[in-house]
DNA sequence: TTAAACTTGAGTAATTTAGTCGGATTTAAT
DNA sequence: ATTAAATCCGACTAAATTACTCAAGTTTAA
């Protein structure tokens, strides 16, 4: 039941991008830099965050990335499943096109493992980048932004 | 976020225990058999529970596995833990001496990870092999029983 | 005595993870 | 026009994890 550095790395730049939101783009390596990330490695999350549509390239000098939408548009859930595919504790309870049991009729578990991933889901998908950064605000940050 | 198929099948080993308390020991063959498990991976997920003390094994001839404790005083969250090891989407949030962060003082993504972790875990530790049980002669499982 | 069972430890192929690296392309600034 | 700052793209890889298999030993009911 663990996450994989996507979703955490992800998840971590893109609160980033949200707490600058509105101002010029952020340059891939300022934010690798500012959350501790690879940069390289990095790269690869972003272009899987670009095509799914959550945030917007600018290419060239001064170029770099910002938020496709405002932080209170963007759901926690949407960049987890972005990087770490649809919530599914097992193949069988998975949120898009769960494959077939080899029980067809009834499985037990399979009802617990559905639980597991609503409330997962549930979670998630109660909480948005705008939130993330009115609770950052809250507790004051002082050190850049982590 | 996905379960490996050792709390998977530890979970469905446990609920075939869970029907069958009261009588005789179960031999792993049959339990590996009723839930489509291979025997020889099965039997180190049983040593595992056996060590953590969740189930007892009678040696020799006619022996088998009994579940150490009625099935309402074993909780999902029992099973799982003890096989997956304790929950955390995150080192850093997990129920088991979480590993110290790089940011010491304060990260808003850690906060989301340990709620996540905390609706895991109401959700297992809700349910007893007992409800299973419960649950499963509700549906009328006719074909053995999964 | 035998066969059914648990016990233990080693080994392993396939997959996933968490990256690295090199080079191509785009574009603002000089 | 040149340069430097960026994104973009694809290939590659070491290490860890997963999901097993297998062999040999021990225990015990029949």
């Amino acid at each position: 039941m663990r996450l994989s550095t996507k979703g955490h790395y992800g998840l971590k730049a893109m609160f980033d991008l949200a707490m600058h939101y509105g101002s010029e783009p952020i340059p891939l390596k300022v934010v690798a830099e500012r959350q501790g990330i690879s940069e390289n490695y990095l790269e690869q999350l972003m272009a899987v965050l670009r095509k799914v549509g959550l945030v917007k390239s600018v290419r060239g000098a001064q170029g770099g990335y910002i938020l496709a939408k405002p932080p209170s548009e963007i759901k926690v859930g949407d960049v987890v499943r972005a990087l770490e595919g649809p919530i599914a504790p097992l193949e069988c309870v998975s949120e898009h096109e769960p494959a077939a049991c080899e029980k067809v009729d009834y499985c037990i578990s399979r009802d617990i493992w559905a639980r597991v991933r609503d409330s997962i889901a549930e979670v998630l998908d109660s909480i948005t980048l705008e939130d993330m950064c009115r609770d950052a605000q809250k507790n004051q940050m002082h050190n850049s932004d982590l």
